[in-house]
DNA sequence: CACAATGTGGATGTCAATATCCACTTTCGA
DNA sequence: TCGAAAGTGGATATTGACATCCACATTGTG
C-alpha cells in the first residue's frame, strides 16, 4: 500500500480536481505534479481503467475527472491503480489458522483496515477545500487552474 | 512500511518471544516461522545490530532476545529493519511547501503516523499472551517451545 | 484531405528488495 | 587439538516496481 505509484496517482487526480470538470493533457499534469509523463501516462490508464478519468485522444485530447470530487473517495483513487492488500488468511499457511488470524498478523492487518477506513472517508473534495497555506500541488498563493 | 523484510523480522521476533530468554539457532526459526533461512540471517544481523537480538557463533550458538518481551515494542522491530518513512517536507520539493505539508500529504502521513502509533503501543509480550485460537506462528494447541 | 497533436499498446531498460551461495571465522566438545 | 556446528561477509541471482521508448491509432483544424 502507499507505493510511488499510488502517489502519483493521487497527485494526478488532485491536480484534475482543480481543473474538473475540464479537462488537461498529460504533458500538463505532468509538469504540475512532477511524475514523469511516460509514467504518468500508465498511471491515467489505470485511473481510466477504474472509470476514475476519461481519456480521449487528439488534438485538444487529454484526461478529466469522471466523478465530481465530492463523490470521488482517496480509496477509490488507491484502489484502481494499486489494491489495498488486506490480509485475510495466515501469510504462513497454518492450516489451523485459515480465516483466524494470529495476534500478530491480525495487528498488522488492523493497521491496514484503518489506513482505509482513513481513505475512503476522505473525497477528493475534501483534500482541495482544506483551508490550508500550502494547496495541494501549487506554490502558496497560486491555487489557481492552469493559464495557457 | 511493512515489506516482507518486516513481516520476518516480526516472525522471527515473535518466535524467539517464545523461547526467551533461551536462545535458538537460525535453521529452527527459519522452519518455524516459514522464513528463507539465508534470507533469515540477513534480518537477524539487522535486529542484531539493533540491539534486539544477540547472536552467538560456534556450536550451540544461535539467536535469543536482547530485551524482554514486554519491554520490546512492534515498532523497534519494524525500525530495525525499516525505518517508517515519514513525509517531513513535500515531496515534491515545492519550496513554498516545505516544512507545512499540503492536504493531500498531510492526509498521506497521519495514515503513517497511526500507524506507526499503533505499533509503538504494542509489546511483543501483549502479541504473545493475547488469548486467541491461533497463537503466533503455532498451530492451535501446539503453543510451546521447540522440542528437540 | 493532410498534418500535427494527443493518447495507446507493447517492448525494453533500470534499480532496489528479495533471495541464494560460498569461502571464512568462531566456538564447543570429544 | 581437531572437527563439526554455528554465524559472518560479500558476491551473485531473481523479481517486481518504476520508468522509458517507439510505432501506431485517433482526432481536431487549416
Amino acid at each position: 500500500m502507499l507505493t510511488q505509484t499510488v502517489e502519483y496517482a493521487l497527485r494526478a487526480v488532485a491536480q484534475l480536481g482543480y481543473m474538473a470538470p475540464e479537462l488537461m493533457k498529460t504533458s500538463d499534469i505532468a509538469e504540475r505534479t512532477k511524475v514523469p509523463m511516460p509514467y504518468l501516462r500508465k498511471v491515467l490508464q489505470k485511473l481510466g481503467e477504474a472509470g476514475i478519468v476519461t481519456l480521449t485522444r487528439g488534438v485538444q485530447g487529454g484526461a478529466k475527472l469522471q466523478i465530481p470530487p465530492d463523490k470521488l473517495t482517496l480509496l477509490e483513487v488507491v484502489n484502481a491503480v494499486e489494491p489495498v492488500q488486506r490480509i485475510r488468511t495466515c501469510p504462513l499457511g497454518l492450516k489451523t489458522h485459515g480465516v483466524r488470524l494470529c495476534p500478530l498478523h491480525r495487528k498488522i492487518d488492523n493497521a491496514f483496515a484503518e489506513m482505509e477506513a482513513a481513505f475512503r472517508s476522505t473525497t477528493l473534495a475534501e483534500i482541495l477545500a482544506e483551508p490550508t497555506d500550502s494547496p495541494p500541488l501549487c506554490e502558496s498563493g497560486k491555487r489557481v487552474k492552469l493559464v495557457e
